[in-house]
RNA sequence: GGGGGUGUGCCCGAGUGGCUAAAGGGGACGGGCUGUAAACCCGUUGGCUACGCCUACCCAGGUUCGAAUCCUGGCGCCCCCA
C-alpha cells in the first residue's frame, strides 16, 4: 500500500496541473477508493497515442487502487466540444455511436485494467432531463463565466458564431460529474474549463467538489499541432508495429522527453536521467529515439516486434535497400508498360502525373536502380516481378497477373 | 424585420475583364545532406500515354471576341442595427 504522499508523487508526475492540489491531498488521506472520471468523445474510433495520455494516467490511479469511471459522451456528442473546429460536425446516429464506442474500449483496454474500469453512457441521465431541470443546471453559471472558456472569448471576439446550445456542453459534462459522484476529472489543458465547470456544479449542488488534473497536450509527428487524426499526425495505438517506429522515429528530437514521459511506461527517475543525458549531450538523440520507439512499440504490441520494426527500418533508411517482405501485386501488363499508370495501379502514386513528377525527379528505382528523367515507357520484362520504389518508403513488386 | 460583408486549389490567403492552372504562406511529396521518416538546403504540388488537350475559383443562368473577376437568381457563412 502506498501512502498518500507516495501516490501523490507518482500521480502528479507529467500533469500540467492539479488544481486544487490540497484539495487532492485531502482526498488521497481519506484512504478510500477515489472515483476518477474520464469523458471520451465517440466520434472518433480511432485511438492514437494523444488519447492515450490520459488513459496511462488513469491506469495509474487504478493500479494505485483507485476506481475509473469511463464516461462515453454519446449525448454530449449532440453538442459537439465547441473548440471552433468541426463546427459543422454532423450528429451521428446511434448505431454509429455503438459502434464507436466499442471500438474506443476495446483500444482503450489494452492500457486500462477492465475490471477495475466502470463504462457509462451519459445519455443514461442527460437524456431524460427536461426543461426545468435544465434551466436550474443553466441557472447555476453566468454568461460571463462561460465567455471566460477560451474557445469561446476567441471565437466571440473574432466574430465566428456560436450558437446557444454549445453554452451547455461544460453544463453537460458538469453534470456528468454529478451524476457519477466524481473525485478526480481528467483531460488536457485545453479541458480545464470543463473541468472547472464540473468542480463548480458539484460545489453549487452541496458535494464534494471534484478535482481537475490536467495533462499537457501531445503535439503530434509534426512537432507542432497537437495529435490529431485529421491532422494526419498521429501515431495510432493499431498502427503496425514497422509503421509506428518510423512515425515516432519522425518526431522533432525536442520532443523526445515529453513523449517518454507521456507515453512510456518507464519510471520517473529512469526519464529523468534520460532527459539530463540529453541535455548534457551524453546520450546520442537518435540512439534515445531509438529507444523511445521501442519503448512505444512493445507497449502495444510486443518486445520481438519492436526489434523487428527497429532492424527493418534500419534497412530502409540507414542501408537505403528494400524491405523483405515487399507484396506481390498481380497486375496486367502490356508491353511496353506505360509506368506512371502503373506506379499508379500498385498505389505507390496518387495519379499517373504524380507518377510522372516522380520519375522526373528522380525519385523512382526499380531493383536499386534510378530511372532517368523523361522515359515513362519500359518493356514489360523491365519491370515484372522486380522491386518498384517511390521515394524512400514506398515499395510494391508487380507480377503478371 | 432592416443594412452590410463574404464564399478561390489539401488548408490559409492574394487576385476586381485578357499576359491566371491562378501570387504568397502552410502542409504534403521528391532530391541532397545526415544521426532517423530529426534539423537544414533545393525542388515539385489539377487531370490526361502530355511541346498538346480537358476540367477548375459555392451552384445555375446571362453579358462579352474573352470572366475567378461584370449582371440575374439561388445556396452557405459572418457582422451591425432593431
Amino acid at each position: 500500500m502506498h501512502t498518500p504522499e507516495e501516490q501523490l508523487h507518482i500521480l502528479k508526475s507529467g500533469t500540467a496541473e492539479i488544481v486544487p492540489e490540497d484539495a487532492f491531498v485531502t482526498k488521497l488521506q481519506q484512504g478510500r477508493p477515489l472515483v476518477a472520471k474520464l469523458g471520451v468523445d465517440p466520434t472518433a474510433p480511432d485511438l492514437h497515442l494523444g488519447h492515450a495520455v490520459p488513459l496511462r494516467k488513469l491506469r495509474q490511479f487504478q493500479d494505485l487502487g483507485h476506481k475509473v469511471v469511463l464516461i462515453i459522451g454519446d449525448f454530449t456528442a449532440l453538442i459537439g466540444d465547441p473548440s471552433g473546429r468541426n463546427s459543422t460536425r454532423p450528429p451521428l446516429t446511434a448505431e454509429e455511436v455503438d459502434a464507436n464506442a466499442e471500438t474506443y474500449v476495446e483500444q482503450a483496454f489494452r492500457i486500462l485494467d477492465p475490471d477495475k474500469t466502470e463504462m457509462r453512457r451519459n445519455s443514461e441521465w442527460l437524456a431524460p432531463l427536461g426543461f426545468a431541470e435544465i434551466l436550474k443546471l443553466t441557472s447555476a453559471f453566468t454568461v460571463a463565466r462561460i465567455l471566460e472558456r477560451d474557445d469561446f472569448q476567441k471565437r466571440y471576439r473574432e466574430g465566428v458564431g456560436i450558437s446557444l446550445h454549445e453554452f451547455l456542453y461544460p453544463v453537460a459534462q458538469a453534470y456528468d460529474s454529478v451524476a457519477i459522484s466524481a473525485d478526480v476529472e481528467l483531460g488536457g489543458t485545453d479541458q480545464l474549463f470543463n473541468l472547472l465547470a464540473g468542480r463548480e456544479l458539484m460545489g453549487k449542488q452541496g458535494m464534494e467538489p471534484q478535482v481537475c488534473l490536467t495533462l499537457p497536450l501531445l503535439e503530434g509527428t509534426d512537432g507542432v499541432q497537437k495529435m490529431s487524426k485529421s491532422y494526419g499526425n498521429y501515431v495510432g495505438l493499431t498502427d503496425e508495429p514497422a509503421d509506428m517506429f518510423g512515425k515516432v522515429m519522425s518526431i522533432p528530437d525536442e520532443l523526445m522527453v515529453k513523449y517518454y514521459r507521456l507515453c512510456t511506461a518507464l519510471p520517473v527517475d529512469e526519464m529523468d536521467t534520460l532527459e539530463s543525458g540529453l541535455a548534457e549531450g551524453t546520450l546520442h538523440p537518435n540512439v534515445t529515439k531509438r529507444r523511445l520507439a521501442r519503448e512505444i512499440v512493445a507497449l502495444y504490441h510486443s518486445i520481438s516486434s519492436a526489434e523487428e520494426a527497429e532492424a527493418a527500418f534500419d534497412r530502409v533508411f540507414k542501408e537505403h535497400q528494400a524491405p523483405e517482405d515487399i507484396p506481390e501485386m498481380a497486375v496486367e501488363l502490356g508491353d511496353p508498360v506505360h509506368l506512371p499508370a502503373l506506379l499508379r495501379e500498385l498505389g505507390l502514386v496518387a495519379s499517373n502525373g504524380e507518377g510522372r513528377r516522380m520519375i522526373d525527379q528522380g525519385g523512382v528505382k526499380v531493383d536499386g536502380k534510378v530511372l532517368e528523367a523523361g522515359i515513362y515507357d519500359v518493356a514489360a520484362d523491365a519491370v515484372a516481378g522486380r522491386v518498384l520504389q517511390v521515394g524512400k518508403r514506398r515499395f510494391a513488386r508487380p507480377v503478371r497477373g
